[in-house]
DNA sequence: ACCTTCGCCCGTCAGCGGAT
DNA sequence: ATCCGCTGACGGGCGAAGGT
C-alpha cells in the first residue's frame, strides 16, 4: 500500500515513545500471554493510527497548498493569454 | 437553560500487502 | 504461513454554535 508518498512527508522522530518497550524486557511467559499481547497489539495500533492521522493531515496540507499554486499560475496564463489575443486584436483589427 | 447539529479527535477493528 | 505495519471505516466522546 504505502499511500501518500511523494509530496513531502515528514518523519516522526519528534514524536513521543509511549509505553512500549518492543519486546525487549518481556519473558516467554510474558510474551505468550494472549492478554498482554493484545495489550501491546492495541498500544501499538493506536500509535500507528495517530501517526498515520498526523501524515494524512500534512499531505492534505501540501495538497491544498499545491492547489493554491496552481490556481495561481492558472490565473497569471490566463492573464497572458488575454493580453496575447488584444495584442492580435490591434495588429488585425 | 436545554436540546440539536456539526466538526473534530480518538480508539478499535478489519483487511491488505510486504517482509521473514 | 505467519507476523507486522499502515490505513479505511466505524462508533463514541466532546466542545462550539445555533435554534427554541
Amino acid at each position: 500500500m504505502q499511500t501518500y508518498q511523494n509530496l513531502t512527508m515528514p518523519t516522526s522522530d519528534s514524536l513521543p515513545q509511549t509505553v512500549l518497550t518492543p519486546l525487549g524486557g518481556l519473558s516467554q511467559s510474558q510474551v505468550d500471554d494472549p492478554t498482554l499481547k493484545r495489550t501491546i497489539r492495541l498500544a501499538k495500533n493506536r500509535e500507528a493510527a495517530q501517526e498515520c492521522r498526523r501524515k494524512k493531515k500534512e499531505y492534505i496540507k501540501c495538497l491544498e497548498s499545491r492547489v493554491a499554486v496552481l490556481e495561481n499560475q492558472n490565473l497569471a496564463l490566463i492573464k497572458e493569454l488575454r493580453s496575447f489575443k488584444d495584442l492580435h486584436c490591434v495588429k488585425t483589427g
